[in-house]
DNA sequence: CGCCAACTTGATGGCTGTCAAGTCAGGTGG
DNA sequence: CCACCTGACTTGACAGCCATCAAGTTGGCG
């Protein structure tokens, strides 16, 4: 009951096949297509004429599998995470609308992680020798596309400031406040939102077990900071737990 | 000893604009030139043509400052590093020949984090602008340059997973292997090297404190599996290390 | 209706942080 | 040349945060 209360058109009729187009997708100002002219823009449809839907649980990616295009997501909610020998698994990423999927793969021409589908979704396909091609043509294309990827590196410096440098308490608050900010941007309630993800799949990434991130959710509510029901997260206190993940007279420590 | 020797000029263009010659690198396998034929790595000559000498303290670039361009380091030794306002620091990373800094700072046209040279050192300015004209132009070095950025993000994976699933005794055995690794792909020795950062500095990076990191350094040692003496590192048994990292039989958690 | 996965909560323990001394190495000045 | 100083490092004692283990609860689904 909770999965789909979200979804900007995503049970939109039928079929794998439908038509892509950037220039009629309401994601263009968060998603690749950011800052094209309407000629350029209708040259990356061209390029991008896949979509493609996914279910609940079905692996977008796997490590290992050749690498051959980058992911936009049109609707859905993804994670991706890497294993090591001994089966443990770290979760690296949650994804939402907008934001590009297969970043990882380009560097061994393989793809290094698993991206999974945390509830039904859309990407589109974007083969990566064309968006190459295309953005050798179009120095808007190319630059945004490198921003992209810087920022995913920026982000992945914060996440290791997170697991670094944080408190089990800071690391949840900040997650919170992560997700709120992103569901926000794409035009949802800033203060109430649905978990797509289980408590471990969040102690995963966060670095925590799954029972830690259950207490915390719990003193969150003792203290008023959140409402939480199973998955479902509202916010009472924004500016409290933004106290939380900076608070003063904290012992400097390098 | 080590904070107050950064100049409080450190990024003026002081001396030294050597001019450079990646054709004759013998860094152009590791960086920027890999894969290009000699015709166009004697274009990208033309575009990287100031070399710049950095010394031990200084800040090849802060955090905020404007990004105008990313540096290959040619010789010499960096950490770059994160600040929260609280005043905890995080070290993001450690760099060697033939590596670039400064991707970081695409995304918002402002550099994320610091870079601090641990030892004397030299870089190539690589202005920004100009290569991405230039990988307009000459597609393999398109590619190589997202290659790097690729592995930037599959590197910060990795530490992903250090750093939320790995114990203390983990982490600095892969962080040690993975110098042995670097150092060997430069010609230097496997089993012995300097480290030019302090405990302190490896264990920011790690998410530990110093005292942890001397710790364990003096476990491995007791145990036969290194010789450490200051900064210097003798690795006495690499497959035992290795045995560390993905020890079997570890309870397997998600 | 009953099962199962996800979650919550409690009791306990261990890893790593914190605090505190003390050692070591390198650099400086007498 | 040596005493001294300082920053880096080591080591010990102790504490606290979070993991582990173990029930018990909840909600969704067959």
């Amino acid at each position: 009951m909770l999965q789909h209360t979200e979804n900007p058109e995503a049970l939109s009729p039928t079929l794998a096949t439908i038509k892509t187009a950037c220039s009629n997708c309401n994601l263009r100002e968060l998603c690749l297509p950011f800052g094209l002219s309407e000629e350029e823009m209708q040259r990356l449809d061209k390029l991008v004429n896949v979509r493609k839907r996914v279910k609940f649980g079905e692996n977008l990616y796997r490590a290992g599998q050749p690498f051959e295009s980058i992911y936009a997501i049109r609707s859905g909610f993804f994670k991706t995470d890497m294993l090591l020998e001994d089966g443990r698994i770290q979760v690296t990423g949650f994804q939402m609308a907008g934001e590009l999927l297969g970043l990882d793969g380009i560097g061994a021409e393989r793809h290094i992680c698993n991206a999974v589908a945390l509830e039904d979704g859309e990407v589109c396909y974007i083969p990566f020798s064309r968006l190459e091609k295309l953005s050798r043509e179009i120095q808007t294309l190319q630059h945004h596309f490198h921003r992209v990827m810087s920022r995913e590196i920026v982000r992945d410096h914060g996440v290791m400031m997170l697991l670094g440098a944080m408190s089990a308490e800071e690391r949840l608050a900040t997650f919170l406040l992560n997700l709120s900010q992103r569901f926000t941007a794409r035009g949802f309630s800033q203060t109430e939102f649905n978990l797509r993800m289980t408590r471990a799949e969040i102690g995963s990434y966060l670095g925590l077990k799954l029972e830690t991130v259950s207490r915390y959710f719990s003193r969150f509510q003792e203290e008023g900071l959140l409402l939480v029901q199973q998955k479902n997260i509202r916010i009472l206190n924004t500016d409290a737990l933004k106290a939380l993940v900076s608070r003063q007279g904290y012992s400097r420590s390098l």
